[in-house]
DNA sequence: CCTATCGGGACCTTTTCGGTCCTGTTAGGC
DNA sequence: GCCTAACAGGACCGAAAAGGTCCCGATAGG
């Protein structure tokens, strides 16, 4: 199956999370992991990498924490995967690596990925953080305990 | 990087090379192995697959071989991705396993992958396997020492 | 009958995923 | 001004999967 990573899923899941709580708010990497049911240190890992691709602000210190550095609507699930996997592409061929395919000068389908490729990372671009928040069929967010859940 | 495995890969490029001949011809694993570059066992193991799925139809004893189902225009990336790696999904929410997640009853992004995985898969049904063949930009194929080869 | 070919596994090796841990560094609060 | 709660950045490790090899049986031309 064309999948990408536990951890890229997890990544979703915690940013999901982080967006439902006001933007601006701070939450420690030990809560979202919880929230979550991700454990700690993997979870902390992951929100370093999302640090670095400057999705989410850190802050350290007493009281510090994680927090959104956008409005969920403009970060796209394509960047999320990205910041943690690296660049989406379905091959080596036509992320820009020269070379990473040794086969390059026999390959009979040379150049035909780029396009394909570009279709799944568009596809990934339309789908916005806001749009993986679990919703009622009226488009209404529910929360129950703490944890998101879709309405019965 | 979201991807699919290698053997999904020289998978298609097989089938390419099978494409580019008239369709019905027959060719043994060891051809297909040698004209892709892929090591012997794995283009068999990879032709058992495809056999499987319907996509090449085989031959057995002497003068057998291997050759395409169907028109190289009715068959498509996403046919052979998943006849070689399974089902097609960045994740296994939503290819129709149930309980696949543990985390299912407390996921914050439960039941929101499946448009996602949908547009991924139309994207790959798009692509037909003659479309992979490579071509010249005004579309004539060519093809040098028997080995396919863009244009210069 | 003999041999080239596919069919279906068992099996091994390498990679990488997923996860843990440790040692800084920063910054608020007492 | 120290203390401690938090992030930062690695090193490291086990398990799982990918990738590849090999073997033996079945089949069908010659």
């Amino acid at each position: 199956m064309i999948r990408m990573t536990k951890l890229a899923d997890y990544g979703i899941v915690i940013l999901t999370h982080m967006s439902m709580e006001r933007q601006g708010s701070l939450h420690t990497a030990h809560d979202l992991a919880a929230r979550s049911r991700v454990p700690v240190p993997t979870a902390s890992k992951l929100l370093k990498s999302l640090t670095r691709a400057g999705l989410v602000l850190s802050h350290r210190g007493r009281h510090g924490g994680y927090g959104l550095a956008r409005d969920p609507d403009t970060i796209s699930v394509a960047e999320i995967i990205a910041a943690i996997e690296g660049p989406i592409g379905l091959t080596e061929c036509g992320t820009g690596t020269e070379g990473a395919c040794d086969m390059e000068s026999f390959c009979a389908a040379k150049g035909r990925w780029a396009p394909i490729n570009q279709a799944i990372e568009r596809a990934l671009q339309d789908v916005p953080l806001s749009a993986m928040r679990p919703q009622t069929p009226t488009g209404q967010m529910v929360r129950l305990g703490g944890i998101a859940e879709v309405a019965p």
